[in-house]
DNA sequence: CGACTTTGACCTGCGC
DNA sequence: GCGCAGGTCAAAGTCG
């Protein structure tokens, strides 16, 4: 599978979740398996950290940095597994790879990325389903602090060109 | 030559 | 306190 701007996309409403995508993809991509039950994990906790107010709401403005603050952050991490033959899929965003590790109990490694966005800090883990390597469960830790290089591309396009069609006509 | 990837080393958190 | 596992760094290598 090729998510890249200029191939047929899957589905064009993928490139809608990068404020709030923890939510929109369970509801935009039905063929993508949510494995979020961590950030409900830490919803749950949000209350005992002193009920910091950034629900599914939560905006880029309010990431946070530092220790409690890197805690409260992972809610705003999700994780969805998608069935395809690539491990690296385009959602938009430019990624820098910084890491890779081998993970105990899976035979595939795991690939870390940075979002090369100036002052974004998002960060997201690749890896192949250690039970069915026909799937890659794909990590988003952070909320982006700007729009998909790719949603803007479109926002300045006329909406009669939003053909996301791979016909060649 | 610049941008990006690779990969081993190092750091940190957690369980025992 | 120790060891393990996960996460990050940074130098070297690769590619366009």
């Amino acid at each position: 599978m090729d998510f890249s701007g200029e191939s047929s996309n899957p589905n064009p409403n993928y490139t809608s979740y990068p404020e709030n995508f923890d939510l929109i993809i369970e509801l935009e991509l039905p063929d993508y398996l949510m494995l979020d039950d961590e950030v409900l994990e830490e919803d749950s906790s949000e209350k005992a950290l002193g009920g910091a107010n950034e629900n599914s709401g939560a905006s880029a403005t309010e990431c946070r940095t530092g220790a409690r603050e890197k805690k409260l952050d992972q809610r705003h991490r999700v994780a969805f597994k998608t069935k395809s033959e690539v491990d690296v899929m385009d959602d938009g965003y430019k990624w820098r790879k910084y890491g890779k590790k081998s993970v105990k109990n899976s035979p595939n490694p795991r690939n870390y990325y940075k979002c090369l966005s100036e002052g974004c800090k998002v960060k997201k883990r690749i890896e192949r389903d250690r039970d069915d390597q026909s799937y890659v469960i794909t990590t988003y830790e952070g909320c982006h602090n700007h729009q998909s290089p790719f949603m803007v591309y479109y926002n300045q396009m006329p909406p009669t060109a939003w053909t996301f069609s791979s016909s060649p006509t």
